[in-house]
DNA sequence: TTTGTTGTTAAACACTGTTCAATTACATTT
DNA sequence: AAATGTAATTGAACAGTGTTTAACAACAAA
């Protein structure tokens, strides 16, 4: 025995190829522009044997997209040392929005991408868990700061939709090049001076 | 004469045929989904001749796009009958999220879709003409609410992208489907609220 | 040594955007 | 009316795409 466990090993490490492989093209071609030739081609194996380890090229840009989300959560882990909830919320919110500036390509395939979504759809699951987590360490966060006595009389889940919304649009209007344009003077200051703008208004929902 | 007029006109309308054929295909199944061949069989004409009437496929979607800016500008108008631009700026974010929701494909290709972009970087001018037009309506809108007091110590272009991108994160979060499986019980009324929230948070913003 | 499973491959299918030489259509000039 | 020139149209070709599949090789178990 155990040559069903080192089968699976082996077979474990050509998926982890594979990855790296993928990771590799779309960090410097984007998910449209990778093909399963090029990660095939790269890792020296024929298109087809692909196939044995994903079920479609969506399925690997979604095992990709999950790498991104624990690049991000890795990065929240320092918000714990702040004692006011508040300067948590705001961390998260320069950590989201810097995470998306210096990772472009990460962040387009976690929240813009049809791809990873896709093969949630696929998968009878329906659950899209990276992004649930996400979701709930900031309705956490919030709900600790209505508990300080901010944000009163609004409502806790939409409320960080609403932050969530905020913050993404403006990485998102960056990626995307609407910004590239529209504001073409202050292209890269304009997302943190955007960001700062939305603290402050933050700071005074106090009452 | 006049035949080179008629030939123009003729030339026109084919121009037209392609753009209402594309714009049919494309909000049945996407702009990926709609190939040049698509359009033409549509037309009845063979793949080539599309190239005659449009560079590539992205000038084709520019072209759509443009139809999409003029769509929201025209919703757009029915404000010039609120006196307070405070009443009109939330107008514009209620009449923008709308059309987002009632039309996700074409605010796809308007805000979120590389297509129309990577045209614009290609002609020379790199002007997005409709994104720039919205933008500065936008402005003007906010520039009035601030004559009237409302969001003093802020800066008028910093404040209308965060405004811009606060609706346009929530209509984006939606559309490319990260609402719906984080927050799947409020699908359809989450990003109303939202907006209705985000309202709240603005008209706190007098002092 | 045979059997059975698993991994791997090349070829094929049905597509894609785009280019291009050849052809047709047709107004203008001879 | 015939020849010319221009513009529109075509079908084929090129180089790619994701995915499927029949054949084959590798190798552990019987």
């Amino acid at each position: 025995m155990g040559v069903a466990e080192r089968k699976e090993r082996e077979k474990e490490v050509l998926r982890e190829q594979i990855l790296t492989a993928a990771k590799t093209l779309f960090l410097e071609k984007g998910v449209e522009k990778t093909s399963i030739r090029n990660i095939a081609d790269l890792i020296e194996y024929s298109p087809g044997s692909i196939y044995h380890y994903f079920k479609d090229k969506d399925e690997i840009f979604y095992a990709l997209h999950q790498g991104g989300f624990q690049q991000l959560m890795a990065k929240m882990l320092v918000i714990n040392d702040l004692p006011h909830p508040m300067d948590r919320l705001k961390a998260m919110g320069s950590i989201y929005v810097q995470f998306g500036l210096d990772n472009p390509d990460m962040y387009d395939l976690m929240f813009i991408k049809e791809a990873p979504l896709d093969h949630v759809a696929r998968t009878k699951a329906l659950q899209w868990n990276e992004g649930e987590a996400s979701f709930k360490f900031l309705r956490s966060t919030l709900r600790e700061c209505m508990e300080q006595g901010y944000f009163q009389g609004h409502e806790e889940e939409t409320l960080s939709f609403l932050i969530w919304s905020t913050v993404h649009g403006m990485v998102s209007l960056q990626i995307r090049r609407r910004c590239e344009v529209v504001l073409a003077d202050r292209q890269d200051t304009i997302v943190k001076d955007g960001l700062n703008e939305f603290f402050s208004i933050l700071d005074r929902q106090s009452s």
